[in-house]
Order: structure tokens, then C-alpha cells, then sequence
DNA sequence: AAATGCACCATATGATCATATAATGAAAAA
DNA sequence: TTTTTCATTATATGATCATATGGTGCATTT
């Protein structure tokens, strides 16, 4: 009937943030800080300190407020919200991908059906709704209901994103304004690496979409243009729906990391045009080989 | 408290259909051919009909159904629905990005504040509140209310957006895909030389405006590829928010209709690469030279 | 001076309901 | 057989309301 309450995720943002901080023990936490960090006001993190001194993990002093209740680095991590809770609307929208790409709902739906069908409230499939069909794979329709378009499930518009990928990332790169992220390099080597040397056999799916995607937009976030990003963002948005319902050949992952490794190796000597060319020609290739299974 | 009705959309829609058919009087015109051409059922064609009839545009039989009361060539556009009336939620929008173009609004807004500034209900400010978010420049803030990012008011982003339209037209010329539509060039090359023979100086600023983003758009539909034709089509939406605040300069659109039909030549020479890299120079050139007045 | 803690107000959500309109099946007419 | 016409059902919208939560001014404490 009213909305979910906020101080869980204030929760685990206050703890994210001592950490990130490397705070110690009896250290304050004003209020007011806290609030304008996190873009709320005093009420939510007011009542988020209070489930935390219910964990120990800050202690209250009357009048004066919340005090860190351990070093950072031994806070345990809740087991709650262990759920796989993707954000509220996230799962709502989720599910509508997949059973619209498992065919499950058909070209045409009304609103009151996914009501039922989801059991959502209008006003959260409305939400859902109108996203995705900024996304552009649904339509309102003139009268009632809504209309899946082909995007999702034509064999075409697979082949057209990658590219409209391949040309965006390639030219993002070529772009004056292009500078290198010293840290953002790191974070993507490493993970790279590590996907190459063994985690290519047993990380989950998600994990290493979400690799894959990290590294092409860390590379096109170096553009300094948010139009190239955005639409990059927008697109493997869209990718990863399509993705999950395709088998991952896991025996291409340690090529496509050592091609990953190679472009981070080009950029950093220097040699910039000819990382974009590569990177070009490295995700036509992705293209080209794995095919949705629609 | 019940939604608009379609029928008099659909009875613009029937005038435009039969028009562009070349109906002669007495036609006859099945109502379920009709619900199939709009997309939606036969209840709103037949209430779109019976207006029709009281107007003479088309005459009924009873349980024969209705027939073109006048040769199409003869239909008078109706006089109603003169007050500007850009397609419902359509007007909030532009409200909304006016008042906040020119600082009515500012940096943090309430959905409640909105639904009383412009008298909306709920569910229509909510559906224009999360277009204006996919479209990146507004963002649902943790707690209440919305604040508006500075995509729209900075000049750096401005800038930005010129760059990506550069690149993504380029490159949809030169993309394997790319097919002249000889009937859309026909199109363009007349609106084109109708505005540099004269237009310039009195057409309005949404008819300059419309000219030459259907140019473009134009353009990019023939890579077929629904990617570059969305994002560009998605920036020029932002675009048009902002250049109504900006004084036109109607001496450039001389020279700017010259380019673009010079660009429509090469293409019809074959000359692509060439035709390419002048749409390039070209589109940076008018991001250098307007600046929006913010 | 700075921050807390409280009280009060504002806000957003979801439920329910009335109502106008869209969708649709089936009878009736051509 | 096709199309209209009618009757019935389904759908979407906006209004209203209860309620939990967020926002904020101000007295109080340190």
C-alpha cells in the first residue's frame, strides 16, 4: 500500500561506504552527510542507523548521534535479501523478456492480462511497460493492449546491433576526446584475466555477460561522450535479454579474452588506431558465429 | 475518467486513407478492412463512421454498411481540432522541457508539484515523466521527487550530441546496407529547394526545423539498420527541445539546403565515400557555429 | 556552532470504484 | 460467403482514499 521503504538499501550503502572510506572503529557518521551522499533526506538514513545498531554494527550515543561500532573491514556482510532481488521493476521486466522470447505471450497482450499474470500493481506495469517500449520491443497499440515489434526475436535486428556496436565502439574510440582510464584499465584487466585463466569454465552466465559488457563500456566511456555511451548501454541492455536464451560457447571465451587483453595492450602503447581496427573486426567476429536460438 | 476517444483519429485517418487511395464516390468501405489498416477493432471505425456520415463525407446503407459519399479529391479537412493539439501527453512534454529550457522549473521537482502545475492526472505525468528519463534527462531520485541531469542545458553536451550525429550519419553512408530510397530523395530534394528558393525567409521555426530532420533521418533510413535510424532519430528528439530556444539563423539555411542537395547529387552519382565525408564536415560545421542560449 | 531528535507536513503508492470506450462473438442481412 | 449489426464482455482511465514513508523546520543538546 505505500512504497518499500529505502533504509534497507541505505543500509547497505552506509556499510559500502565506510568501507570504501576504510573507517575505523568510534568514527562519526553525521546525518546530514550521509544524506546528501546518497541524495535523500535525514529520515531514511535516520531509520537505516537504526537497523544497524540493531546488528552492532554502529552504536547510538543520545544527542550526539551514530558512531561506527567496529572496523570497517570486519563488517560482515547480511545474509538477508539473499534472493536475487534485481532491484524491484528489474525482475517484473526480466520475466516479460523471457516469456516473450520462450514464446509464452503472444505478439498481442493487454494491460489487465500481465496485471494478472505478473501480479503487479498497474501502476509498476505501467512503469515496465512504457520502458520497454522506449526500448523500443513493444508498442502501445491505438485502442487497447500492446504489440511486441521483432526486435527482440529477428534473426536481423541480432545481426544489425552488432554493427551498429561495432561501428559505435570502433569510432568512440577514434574520437579526439578519447583518454585512457588508468584505473578502469586495471579493473578490466583484471577481470579479463582472471576470466581467461580457468573462470571461463565455472562462472555463471550473468557474470560473464556482465564482464563482456563492463569492458566495452569502460573502452567507450573513454570517449567522453555520453551519446556514445548511452546508446552502447542502451543496446547491451537489450543484448543481454536476447543472450540468456542463447547457449554460451564457453570454448570461445579465452580467445575472446586474449582479444579483450590485446586491445587494453594496444591502447596503452599508444597505437589507438589500430585497436579501434581490431576491436572492429573483434566484434564482428562475435557476430558472425553465435546465432540466437529463436 | 475514461480515456479519449480514437474516433476522431480515425476519422482523419479514413479521409487520409481514402485520399491516398484515390476513392471515387460510392466506394464502398468495409469496416473491418478499415479496424485492420488502424490497428484496432471494428467499435471505434464504426463510431468514427457514424461522425463521417453526419458530415457527408460518407453515406450508410442500412446492413450494407458505408460508402464514400464524394470523390476523395473533394473531402474538406475539417476546421476542428485547430488548437494545436500535438497528440495529447505530447503537450506536457513540451511544457515541461520549455519551462525547464527557461528555468520556470528548477533542479529538483516533486511528481505531486508537476501534477498541479500542469493539471495531469497521475498516470498521464507519470508517463511522460518516465519517457523523459529513458530519454536521459530527468532521474527518479532515491527518495522523493525527480532532478534533471544537464543534458539538456549544458553546452558541453550540446556539443557532444553534434559529434554523435556526425559520426553515426557518416558511418550509416558508408555501411554495405546503405540503398538509395529514390522516392524519399525525390521528397527531400523538393522540400529541400523549396526552403532555399524562399522558404527560408518565412516558413515557421517547427516547419525549418521538421525540413531538415526528416533530411537526415531520410538519410540514415537507408543504411537499413533500425540502430542507427533509432539513435538518431532519439537525439534529434532532444534536439528539437533545445533549438526552439535558439534564434535561427536564417541566413545560413541558404547554404545549408545547398549542401544538403549537394549531398543528395553525389549520392545519386554514386559517389558515397565522397558524399560521407561532406555530410560529416557538414553536420560538425552547424554544431560549431549555433550556440544555444542557456 | 554543529548536529541530533522530534513533530508535523508532504509525498508516493496501491487499492477500489465508476464509467466511457474498445473488443468480440453471433445473429441477421445482403 | 461476406459484411453489417447488435449484445455482451473486457479494458483502460481517472478520481478518491488510506497509509507508510520521505522531507524539513526548530527546539534541544553537545
Amino acid at each position: 500500500m505505500a512504497r518499500n521503504s529505502l533504509s534497507p538499501q541505505i543500509s547497505t550503502s552506509i556499510i559500502e561506504f565506510v568501507r570504501a572510506n576504510g573507517m575505523r572503529k568510534g568514527e562519526h557518521l553525521p546525518l546530514q552527510m550521509l544524506a546528501d551522499t546518497f541524495r535523500v533526506s535525514r529520515a531514511p538514513v535516520m531509520s537505516a542507523l537504526r537497523k544497524l545498531e540493531e546488528r552492532g554494527i554502529v552504536r547510538a550515543e543520545p544527542n550526539r548521534g551514530y558512531f561506527l561500532g567496529m572496523d570497517s573491514d570486519k563488517i560482515e556482510v547480511a545474509k538477508e535479501d539473499g534472493g536475487e532481488h534485481p532491484e524491484g521493476d528489474e525482475a517484473a521486466y526480466f520475466r516479460i523478456a523471457e516469456d516473450r522470447l520462450s514464446g509464452a505471450l503472444s505478439e498481442r497482450v493487454s494491460e489487465s492480462e500481465l496485471m494478472r499474470i505478473y501480479e503487479l500493481p498497474r501502476t509498476k506495469l505501467l512503469k515496465v511497460l512504457h520502458r520497454i517500449a522506449e526500448e523500443g520491443w513493444i508498442e502501445r497499440l491505438p485502442g487497447n493492449g500492446w504489440s511486441f515489434t521483432r526486435t527482440l526475436t529477428s534473426r536481423q535486428s541480432y545481426e544489425e546491433g552488432y554493427v551498429f556496436r561495432a561501428v559505435i565502439e570502433q569510432q568512440a574510440m577514434l574520437l579526439p576526446t578519447f583518454e585512457l582510464n588508468k584505473e578502469g584499465f586495471l579493473k578490466a584487466r583484471e577481470t579479463q584475466t582472471a576470466l581467461r585463466d580457468g573462470g571461463y569454465e565455472h562462472w555463471s552466465r550473468a557474470e560473464i555477460f556482465k564482464a563482456n559488457n563492463d569492458f566495452h563500456e569502460t573502452l567507450v566511456a573513454c570517449a567522453g561522450n555520453e551519446f556514445f555511451l548511452d546508446s552502447i548501454k542502451r543496446i547491451n541492455r537489450l543484448r543481454r535479454l536476447v543472450e540468456y536464451h542463447v547457449t554460451i560457447d564457453r570454448s570461445r571465451l579465452p580467445r575472446q579474452t586474449t582479444e579483450h587483453l590485446h586491445i587494453l595492450d594496444l591502447l596503452e602503447a599508444g597505437r589507438r588506431t589500430e585497436a579501434a581496427a581490431f576491436l572492429y573486426t573483434h566484434i564482428m567476429g562475435a557476430g558472425r558465429i553465435k546465432a540466437p536460438q529463436v
